[in-house]
DNA sequence: GAACAATGATAACAGTGTCAACATAAGAGT
DNA sequence: ACTCTTATGTTGACACTGTTATCATTGTTC
């Protein structure tokens, strides 16, 4: 009985280990068969809990996005508003970036694939929703609301697009360049 | 006759049609026997030209840096320096990205995969050195050498993540918001 | 013309995602 | 307690992929 025929929760073994594997892997292995394989269960054991390979990683992308939505609102929320608000929160971005280079680039490659403007709120969409929010919170009341959309889409390229270079190895991470980047957006002359 | 056993010029054959893929459909098939049955061709017939898959990609991703290298250069030379210099050869960025959105991906999933710090100079190094040269060109000179380097990648942070943002779908592509972000970067109070 | 290098084709191997069919376990209802 | 149903897991297979080893054909060079 040491191994029984019913696992117990494949479902949250499976999306474990590949967390696991995002966490602590650069560019890690989720093929069905592979994780079914460490898992000790048969490749198609997963097919009972996802409808495919993919729906597998948008669960996980999902929970990515989850966290660093969690993330982003923290620090939004510690370091308050204005512009030493926004460089925090970007710093922020940056740096879980850094920290999680798998799981970034699975959230921006499973949502690319998403209708976010589908009729049905998907959670992914959802999920996206709150980050962008947590973004915009940080931008300057004083600004109309065209301005204040564009601060943000301006905020939000930035730091994505910075820790794009860094994650694809075109930039060296150096925490303190980061913050000198981050900080030459000023919103207070808009 | 109407079939020769060779090719005459599989090797510029098979990146034409990779390359015709790469322009015409958003998420092309770029898989050897996929190609190589579309060539007319046997699939290991691709390996007298390519040791292996990645070098296949690897020459088209170059081909992709060349094209945006010039793009690039071409607009800097137009636009000349300063503040609007800048602002055109970052929407001409972004442009090429909505343009060339199969590519753009391909030569950062590329690159990312190369050591651009290696001792040998790839030719992938070079010219994507030469994209960041033109990127660099943009900015003011009464800039010290460190900051000119920040404003350079805060620049290319920039207009880099708003085409991957725009890419993903995470945000519609408006060329009225596209400036408007672009030109919220001023480099005359850093 | 013979030898050689360049280029192609075939067959095979390991790997993948996925489906159909079958097997086992757990639970519900009588 | 004994079914019947549902949930879950396994086996075998199919079509696909990149890749290699082996053999076939062509072009080139001495």
């Amino acid at each position: 009985m040491n191994a029984p025929y019913h696992h117990g929760d494949l479902r949250a073994a499976a999306l474990q280990m590949g967390m696991e594997r995002l966490e602590s892997q650069e560019q890690p292995d989720l093929g069905l068969r592979a994780l079914a394989r460490d898992l000790g269960v048969s490749a198609t054991a997963l097919y009972r809990h996802f409808p495919n390979k993919d729906a597998l990683l948008d669960a996980l992308a999902l929970e990515g996005l989850n966290r660093l939505g969690r993330n982003q609102a923290e620090a939004a929320a510690k370091a308050g508003g204005g512009h030493d608000g926004f460089a925090e929160v970007g710093i922020t971005y940056v740096t879980w970036a850094v920290e999680n280079p798998a799981l970034l680039r699975l959230i921006y490659n499973r949502v690319g694939q998403v209708d976010l403007a589908a009729d049905d709120p998907t959670a992914m969409g959802e999920a996206f929703f709150q980050l962008r929010a947590g973004i915009a919170a940080t931008m300057p009341d004083e600004m109309s609301k065209d301005q204040r959309a564009a601060a943000a889409l301006h905020a939000w390229s930035l730091v994505h697009g910075l820790a794009m270079l860094i994650l694809d190895g075109q930039v060296a991470y150096d925490p303190a360049m980061v913050r000198k980047v981050v900080l030459m957006t000023d919103f207070r002359d808009c």
